[in-house]
DNA sequence: TGATTGCGCAACTCGTTGGTTGCACATCTT
DNA sequence: AAGATGTGCAACCAACGAGTTGCGCAATCA
């Protein structure tokens, strides 16, 4: 029933690993990457990347597609929504930091 | 010098224990609280919950301070804004997602 | 003063996980 | 058809982390 705390579980425990989430700064520049392409760039063996990019795919952060012979994958990004929710609920002033943030953001 | 690095790492890390996030959400919602006290709350032992407070601390989540006998802990909730950050630089249409949850919470 | 209450430290168990190696299978290419 | 390239599966290892129990010490209360 409580699938929405294990959505922002998933994400969060995904998000933990930096690997993890140097694999979705990659994926997020190129359009889509292959376990391979992200092994070469990556200090560890491709088996290892297959298994990150699994958890990405379970915490939903993450889309693989199959293409010929090669599976590429490419960042889906919206469940990222739900773990912000959490954080908003706890943080106290988080209202004007997230504004801060987007007029940040908006004037680059 | 990657303490920029560092510290979402740490926050991640943190947040990565359905435990330890809902121990941020008591302390957010009392003023603070004692280790003893949030174990009553919690299905472990007082000692996890010093590890785990100890482990929000290291990430910057959460600052205890000394009264009399007894250790009160309360949310520092800063360091959120380095995750948030974060997650903003990877999704695509960020921008309108975050406005919509902002809108989503004034309008509440 | 003695009993209670709250915290700190240490050792230990057990499950999870990031990472590896080895091999088999499928798919292009020449 | 043969060789190369890309993926999938399985077993294994080492380290970390969540949680426990036990004990000792400091601070408060009766």
């Amino acid at each position: 029933m409580s699938s929405r705390a294990d959505r922002v579980d998933a994400v969060f425990a995904a998000l933990a690993d930096p690997t993890r989430r140097r694999l979705l700064g990659r994926l997020a520049e190129r359009q889509s990457a292959t376990a391979t392409e992200l092994a070469a760039s990556e200090p560890v063996t491709r088996q290892a990347i297959v298994k990150h990019l699994q958890s990405l795919g379970e915490a939903g952060l993450v889309t693989p597609s199959r293409e010929g012979r090669e599976v590429r994958y490419a960042v889906t990004a919206t469940p990222l929504q739900d773990a912000v929710g959490w954080m908003v609920t706890v943080g106290a002033e988080w209202d004007r930091r997230l504004a801060r943030l987007r007029r940040r953001l908006e004037g680059k």
